[in-house]
DNA sequence: GAGCATTTGTTCGTATGTATA
DNA sequence: GTATACATACGAACAAATGCT
């Protein structure tokens, strides 16, 4: 009964563009946007929330439901005192982060040879010459790295090379899939040169090929021959290697 | 400096058992653990945000925020005047939904194929009694339910046929993965029913034979020769057949 | 259809903990 | 050490959709 002029329920309230019915939706949207185009990229600190609601013309409380569904799906990350900041720029990024930290490295890695070969035979119809010259750059940068030991510079290349057939498979779910998966390759591949010494270019040098002579079956058979490998470095009794029962290349 | 009691800051506040730092997060566990424990099955009603907020002892406010994240990953869903309910239990269903809805459906064969065929290849290796047991029932339904042409009870049979091979694969990460996608694979696997009338058989019959006589090569080559009849269907002169190349059965 | 209670949607104001300069 | 800026949290109010009578 107290007279009040703007004070709660929904307002017409236009945000940017595209005003939907649902304003906390609105502003999820429209902060995924700014952090997706990299307009915020990586790292760095978005505006406070008073900022952004007096920016979208919406109340404080309603853009912090939007920054926390964004804070737990793992795309930002509030420190208190200090602001908010953005972390990753894939909401699988943080969700596989979650789920797979504690999980069997096993687990993960027969999940990356299950896409690893399918866009390795992918790759090898559908590579451009972009592609191609990418992938040589990588098997060079490879080399280099390993010859002087720099570790982390191998394991840069490495990953680079295999982000980079996986881009040439030109499936953008699967590249997301699997862009969401690299941070916790990394030590694995890390472990395995450290530990076998092996850099395995001749496998990587035969998959190279296999993809640049549009060969899909020796690529995709190339790639499962090396990472069988590491299968049964981390452990594995349980995985047939193919090579064993195969033979190398010709099938 | 006025006088007050309980307003503001962060205060000292049990949620049950593990009392963190941070009060939404608390709540978003809370909330998570009830869906994902069965305690709310999908599609029932949850509290109202008064009832949640009472019963941890904590404000609406904060128990929205939390409500919010969960509606933002796809675990809950609400509904203006009538209530939040329980829409999913994996945090990945929502979100391959909202990724994949709208994209081609080749993309997401490719992506089912890559999971299906080292799914294949680990089931021979690790299916257990019960595994084969299901696999055979499976079969057997598969059969029946095409023929007398019960479209909705084969596309079911099916579906399951498959769930049953990825979860001998005994990898937890790859069954969830899989069970996230299922529900898209619906339509794919109904359209290839009904324009071509073959159920397949004969390709499913010797997976699951293969997958029984421990033979994961054989196993994973079937599922592909299977598959690929899929992505030809959807279109595809891109992806290369596997049996025009290696002949059927022996390698 | 009109009225009413319930529930979510949105806003404001205020107080407090925490980090930084 | 004390401002200051920021996130954290609470409470109370009103708006709008829904469903029931």
């Amino acid at each position: 009964m107290t007279a009040s002029e703007r004070t709660g329920g929904p307002r017409p309230s236009k945000f940017g563009l595209g005003s939907r019915t649902d304003l906390r939706e609105s502003a999820v949207d429209y902060l995924t946007e700014r952090i997706q185009s990299g307009d915020w990229p990586v790292g760095q600190q978005i505006p406070t929330e008073s900022e952004l609601a007096a920016e979208a013309g919406i109340s404080r409380n309603t853009i912090r439901e939007a920054v926390s569904s964004l804070v737990h799906t793992g795309l930002l990350e509030r420190r208190q005192g200090s602001g908010t900041f953005v972390v990753s720029q894939s909401e699988l990024t943080g969700l596989f982060e979650r789920h797979l930290s504690s999980k069997d490295r096993q687990d993960v890695l027969e999940i990356r040879l299950a896409l690893e070969v399918v866009a390795a035979a992918l790759a090898a119809t559908r590579r451009t010459d972009e592609d191609i010259e990418g992938l040589l750059a990588s098997m060079t940068a490879r080399r280099e790295t390993a010859d002087r030991n720099d570790v982390d510079g191998y394991v840069e290349a490495d990953l680079q090379l295999h982000r980079q057939f996986v881009r040439a498979a030109q499936n953008p779910l699967l590249i997301e899939l699997y862009d969401s998966m690299l941070e916790g390759f990394r030590e694995t591949i890390a472990s395995y040169f450290i530990e076998t010494g092996d850099p395995c270019h001749e496998e990587h040098e035969a998959l190279v090929h296999a993809i640049i002579a549009g060969d899909p079956l020796n690529a995709a058979i190339e790639l499962r021959v090396f990472l069988d490998s590491h299968l049964y470095h981390v452990e594995s009794t349980a995985w047939p290697r193919v090579h064993q029962e195969v033979g190398s290349r010709e099938v």
